[in-house]
DNA sequence: AATAATGGTTCAAATAATGAACCAACCACC
DNA sequence: GGTGGTTGGTTCATTATTTGAACCATTATT
């Protein structure tokens, strides 16, 4: 891995749940040296990518990223047109709703809303989702390029319950049935005990370029809810998608 | 320069006027070798902090920063908590207001409201403010920590109109009695026929963190409106701090 | 058809990154 | 008030990575 891979690679060790680290924390989680790792964090501190708390000398993400992020957001305005639309839905569903856009390989959670009741199913921001076995990838998968699919498929693909698929032949039907049904279904693919609906969300071209999903513990889940919130989020997404491409939002040209 | 600082500088090339650069123009603005700078946009569009467009080619800020700046935000909601006190202001005043966050030894501006009107003040998002001759960077300096301050002072001050001030006894002169006043004002120290006024936003600590403000067009603005903004926008600045600190906000060290 | 852009690639030479060993300071625990 | 185990931070000879001139393939422009 190169220097610059190596440094972003320390930026990643910061989650929701711990969002400050000391040098040594930081050192050992990303198995790099000591120095090394010191001297990453400085280069990053210096352009702001980092900060350190005056007090406690840890760190924590820096202002730089805000900056940059923002700039992103002016010019593609995705979680701004996208967030009004997952507070209506998380609002009619009562259960947790998550947006994510692609990255790399995989969705990145870039909003969530929890409902306000206990037993619910929690997603954290920022938390990355494998396109293979959840709601939010099927149908990311359903709609994305055909490369994207091929690599996907490709790639080795973790079994993370007894439920979830990985063999490509499954995932493909379960894309088809997505796409022709206009949201997909994950049962328990993830997480025992969950099960979600999600639809792709697209750019101008016709492809996915995120997602919107509502996922509820299994056991308060009828077969009924979820068709109705399959056709609630396959809603929300085409509204979210309407509103990124000035109502111009070409057919795709792969269909089912 | 090391290996990192060249990749965020790159990074730091794209612009809300301009989110979307090609390869040879990356190259010559940032001075690097074209497969220098190739590389490193591999590294990073690897990590998801770049994206290529699969049409044009061209180089765009990826998803991976959106995502960090998500958890950096779930941790400080300093935008948030602020967002909705600048609308109030915006509306209020009918004049440019903007937030800004200290980055390394800038203003990093997060969030602009403008009026609707065609004469006024036009701040973009992701700009960088100087210290010592904006109204923001006055506010934040007569709430920042000596060492800040000092660190200010001791750089070189560069005029970027014939009103800016550079003596290092003028400026703290001025962030003494933005620090009494409780807002501070610019009176074209920036740009030209633009006047300001600011507030600092403050830590739990009593340090500042980040500052709110109004811009107007000098040409339309009276003293007394002058004194009014100032109050609105220490009030609007006053109340975010209490919003991010829980109401506990400690009263600061170094006072007046 | 020639010209000058563009994005992208190669490999010996130059440079920057590495890490074991080293401080100093702090904390908990007999 | 030692003692051992932390912590953050630094040094410098060794090592591995980055560098960039020259290269190719495409795509406009003239």
């Amino acid at each position: 891995m190169g220097t610059v891979g190596k440094a972003i690679s320390l930026l990643e060790l910061f989650s929701v749940d711990e969002p400050e680290l000391g040098l040594s924390d930081l050192a050992r989680r990303s198995g790099f040296d000591k120095a090394t790792t010191r001297r990453l964090l400085v280069a990053l501190t210096s352009h702001g990518f980092v900060e350190q708390d005056a007090g406690t000398r840890h760190y924590r993400l820096g202002a730089g990223l805000s900056r940059l992020a923002r700039i992103r957001e002016a010019r593609f305005p995705f979680l701004q047109t996208a967030v009004p639309l997952v507070r209506d839905l998380a609002a009619s569903t009562a259960e947790t709703v998550h947006l994510s856009e692609f990255g790399v390989d995989r969705l990145v959670t870039v909003h969530v809303e929890h409902p306000a009741r206990a037993n619910r199913v929690n997603v954290d921001i920022g938390q990355l989702l494998p396109l293979h076995s959840t709601a939010s990838g099927i149908a990311y998968l359903a709609f994305a390029r055909d490369e994207t699919v091929k690599a996907c498929l490709a790639g080795s693909l973790d079994a993370f319950t007894a439920h979830t698929l990985i063999e490509p032949a499954a995932i493909s039907r379960s894309m088809g049935e997505a796409r022709e049904r206009g949201y997909s279904i994950c049962d328990q693919g993830y997480e025992e005990g969950v099960i979600s609906v999600a639809a792709a969300i697209r750019a101008a071209d016709g492809f996915a370029l995120g997602t919107i999903a509502v996922a509820a513990p299994k056991a308060r889940t009828t077969a009924a809810a979820i068709a109705e919130r399959g056709l609630a989020v396959m809603e929300a997404a085409r509204e979210i998608s309407m509103r990124l491409n000035g109502e111009n939002l070409q057919t795709l040209r792969r269909q089912a």
